[in-house]
DNA sequence: TCACCAGCCTAAACCGGTTTAGAGGAAACT
DNA sequence: AGTTTCCTCTAAACCGGTTTAGGCTGGTGA
C-alpha cells in the first residue's frame, strides 16, 4: 500500500491540498472545524509529510550536524560524548529534527565535512565542539551560511556559545588538595590549542597563585591515557617529585594511578590524584576517583536549543551552564608528613 | 549568489537539464566529450545536486540510521561505539551518504524511533546493534521496509549479518589461564538477553568444559562498572574465591581490579583477571589488562558496506569478520601455590 | 444601494532533481 | 531506395510538499 501524501488527506477531507498544508502548519485561515476534521482525516490514514518535498520547497532539512575530528580512540575513552549526544537527541526528536553524525580523522577531513554538509543543505545548523585556539571553524561557517553553536567562546565568533565553567572544577580540585596540605601539585594538562585544555591549564595556574604555591609543574598531553601515563612518570622522575596531580580527565588520571602503583607508591598517601569529568568508571577504580563533575547532558539540551532558536528566529543568546562540582572520593588525602 | 542548479548547469553547457542528469548518473547515452563538458561546466560553477530534490525523485535518503537504546553511562564506558561510527562513517562519506544517529532510553522509545525513521523516509537503512534475544527490531523493520544490517545473526532474521566471531576471545582468555594453571575461574557477564552478553558466556563455559573445569561460576550484570564491581565482590565474597576472573568488557574488568586491590590483593598473584574490547586505557591500568581485542572500526566498515549493497542491490551476503585475539598484558599470571 | 473588508478557501506556480516517451540523424542492413 | 537500428539528445511529466495570488461569501459602514 502506497504511502498516503497531502492528496490523500486533502481528497478524504474535501479540501485543497493548500488547505492541508496550511492546517498541518498551524496557519491562520482555516476554520476551526475544517482544521479539525483535517488532522482527524490524517491521523486516520496514518498520514506523515515527505521530508524531502518539505525540504525541497522550503529549504531547510530538519536535521542538525555534528562533525568532530578526533582519534576514535581518543573519542572511546571520552565519557562526554554519548551523554552529550543524548541530551542534544532529546531535544532533536521533539521537535522532529534529527541528528546527523560525522567523525573525521583529520582537520581536513572536518572542513571538507561541513563544506558538503552545507553545499547538500543536509543540515539546517551544526554544534561545534573541541574549539580550537584561532579556531577557523566559525568564519568557515558563517561564510558557509551555516548558523552554528559552539561549546565554549571562541574570540571573533558571532555564533552563540554554550558555556560550562569547568574552571570551576580545576579550582576546586587545587583548593581541595590545598587544603589538605599539599604545596607540591602538577598538572597533566590537555593540549594547550584545544580551548577547555588551555582553559583548565590557566585555572590550575590561577588556583597554584591564589593558594601562594607554584603553578609551573605542567605537563602537556593530547588527552589519551597513554600520554596520561607518560606524563604522569616525567613528573614522578623529578627530584622531588609532587605530592599530587590534577589531571585535566579522567582517562589520563586512571592511568596516571596506573604508574604511580607499578612504582609501588600507595594511592593516596604518596600521590593524591584528581580527575576530570566523573566518568562512570572513576567511582570504581582504586582507590576511587576524586573528579570534578561535568553535566554532558545538559550541556547537549542547551546546544540544541541555542541551535534551533538560532535557525528558527536567526539568533539565540549565549547560554552559561551552572558550573561543574567536585567530587571528592579516596584518591585525595593529605600528603605524607 | 544564488546556489547553482541543474538548470544553471544545462544552460552553461548548452544541452537539456535531462542530459546533465544522465551524465551526472553516468548513465549511458551521453556522448563521451559532451559529458566531459557538463562535468567540466558542473565543477566550474561549483554546482553539487539538491539532495532533498534527489530524494523527492528517487525515493531515497542518501543516509543510514544508527539507533541505539542504552544507558549513555554504559555506552560512555564502551569503547566500541566511536570507533565503530569512524568506520560506518569512512564507507558513507567516500559514497555521499550520511549517517543519522538516534539515543534513546527505553526499548519502547527504540521503536518509536525505527517508526518516525521509516515514515519520514529520513533514512534508507538502518544498522542494528546490541541484538537481543528474541529480539522484535528484524520483524519491525521488514514490516517498516527498512533495510538492515544485523551485527551478529539473530535467528529467524532475513537481514544480512555482520559477524565478528567474540567467542574466540573468551576461549583464548580461558585456555591462558588454565594453561597458567588455574582451576577456579569465575565469568562476570554481561546480560544474557544481550545476544553477545549470552555467547561470551557460553563461550566461557563451553571453554571450562573443554579444559574439564567447571564453568558454573558465572554472575550475570549489565556490562557497567558498577555492576561489575559488585559481581566482583560476590565472587570474592564465597568461601573459595575464584583465583581467575573472565570479564564480559573492559570497564568491568577495572572496576574489579578496583574491588581486588581495595580487599589488599595483589594483583595479578592472588587474582588473575581478563577484559573484553582491548580499550585504549586497558594497556595503562595497573596492572596492564590482559583483554581480547575487538576490531570495532572493521565491523563498521564491513556493516556499512553490506548495508550500502543491501540497500543497492536488495541483497547482501553475511559477512564474517577474523575472530578477535586475546592481548596477553600483566593482570594474568599463574595462580598462588 | 454600493464599496469594502474579513474570513475561508482554491488553482497554479514553484522547489530541483529523475524518468519516460519519443524525436532526429546517421549508419547499417536488405 | 527503403527500412531498421543505434546513438544522442530533449520536452514534459512527476515526486510531495509550500507559497502566492486571487476568488467567493457574507457582513459592515457610508
Amino acid at each position: 500500500m502506497r504511502k498516503p501524501t497531502i492528496l490523500d488527506v486533502a481528497r478524504e477531507a474535501r479540501v485543497s491540498k493548500t488547505l492541508v498544508s496550511f492546517a498541518l502548519n498551524d496557519r491562520p485561515g482555516v476554520s476551526h472545524e475544517t482544521r479539525d476534521r483535517i488532522l482527524e482525516v490524517a491521523s486516520r490514514i496514518g498520514y506523515s509529510r515527505s521530508v524531502s518535498a518539505r525540504s525541497l520547497s522550503t529549504n531547510r532539512s530538519y536535521a542538525v550536524g555534528l562533525v568532530m575530528a578526533r582519534d576514535p580512540q581518543v573519542i572511546a575513552a571520552d565519557p562526554f560524548f554519548p551523554s552529550f549526544i543524548a541530551g542534544v537527541e532529546r531535544v532533536l526528536s521533539e521537535r522532529g529534527l534529527v541528528l546527523v553524525l560525522s567523525f573525521v580523522e583529520s582537520v581536513e577531513a572536518e572542513a571538507a565535512s561541513y563544506r558538503t554538509l552545507a553545499a547538500d543543505r543536509r543540515v539546517d545548523g551544526v554544534l561545534v565542539t573541541d574549539l580550537r585556539e584561532d579556531d577557523p571553524r566559525p568564519a568557515l561557517l558563517t561564510d558557509l551560511g551555516l548558523p552554528a553553536v559552539t561549546l565554549g567562546r571562541v574570540a571573533g565568533s558571532v555564533a552563540p556559545a554554550v558555556v560550562m565553567d569547568d574552571t570551576d572544577g580545576i579550582t576546586q580540585a587545587v583548593a581541595h588538595l590545598v587544603e589538605a596540605g599539599h604545596r607540591d601539585i602538577a598538572h597533566v594538562a590537555g593540549p594547550t590549542h584545544l580551548l577547555h585544555g588551555a582553559r583548565r591549564r590557566a585555572a590550575f595556574v590561577a588556583a597554584c597563585k591564589a593558594a601562594g604555591i607554584s603553578g609551573d609543574r605542567v605537563v602537556e598531553t593530547d588527552f589519551s591515557a597513554g600520554r596520561g601515563a607518560e606524563a604522569t612518570e616525567h613528573l614522578l622522575d623529578a627530584s622531588v617529585p609532587p605530592t599530587a596531580i590534577v589531571f585535566a580527565n579522567d582517562p589520563m588520571a586512571i592511568a596516571g594511578m596506573g604508574i604511580a602503583h607499578s612504582r609501588g607508591l600507595r594511592l593516596p598517601d604518596d600521590l593524591s590524584v584528581t580527575g576530570f569529568d566523573d566518568s562512570d568508571i572513576a567511582a570504581h577504580v582504586f582507590p576511587a576517583l576524586t573528579s570534578a563533575r561535568t553535566r554532558p547532558a545538559r550541556w547537549g539540551e542547551a546546544a540544541a536549543g541555542a541551535l534551533l532558536d538560532l535557525i528558527e528566529n536567526g539568533s539565540a543568546p549565549d547560554v552559561d551552564l551552572e558550573p561543574a562540582g567536585l567530587v571528592v572520593r579516596k584518591s585525595t588525602a593529605p600528603p605524607r608528613p
